[in-house]
DNA sequence: TGTTTATATCTATTTTTATAGATATATAGA
DNA sequence: TCTATATATCTATAAAAATAGATATAAACA
């Protein structure tokens, strides 16, 4: 594939990341929760491997629409709701 | 994976549909350009064989974002906007 | 310090998707 | 009808992504 603009990088990956049933669901759950840590996600999820679990919130984390912050050992995820809002508004319905 | 529900298969499907750089140029391109045909997006493309670019065609078709009327032996291509507005309205700026 | 808990990374494997050549269909026009 | 053109489907292969077990890191707390 030949090289592409930024704009249209950041967006492909975006899409990517939520082209995906569990990813979508988590970036669904925190448009409408409060910031939820793996392991809180883990619970809502069911059958899905704590490290499966990792590497999907990385590639929400790596587009930009999850933001992260430590609490202790803890890891608080929550959307980046500016960035969500112009790329996928759905996510609020 | 589990069964979802119908709204979040859709939405996974369209964001899928959009998460490969090929077909978001596609869609790109049909939110600003009157409708095209295969071979205008072919030239457009470049070095995309005709098989794969009807194969993304498919996609972006099934999840709903592109419509497609026939005139004599050519396709012609156009965005649904309503939906690209409500799912990606970044495909306008 | 040793132990438990939370999360991330490493590694291998399975599954899905992209790609394009070959072939099929369908229409237009000579 | 024969030929050329446009697009779609079939088939196989290559590439990318999902999955989760094993292992590592890092913080809390006894």
């Amino acid at each position: 594939m030949r090289e592409e603009p930024e704009d249209i990088r950041q967006a492909v990956k975006i899409y990517k990341a939520l082209g995906e049933p569990t990813r979508f669901r988590i970036a669904r759950m925190l448009a409408n929760d409060p910031p939820l840590c793996c392991a809180d996600l883990g619970t809502r999820l069911e059958s899905v491997a704590g490290s499966t679990l990792s590497h999907h919130l990385k590639q929400l984390t790596d587009c930009g629409l999850l933001e992260s912050s430590k609490d202790g050992t803890f890891v608080y995820y929550k959307l980046n709701r500016e960035l969500a809002k112009r790329f996928a508004p759905v996510l609020f319905e």
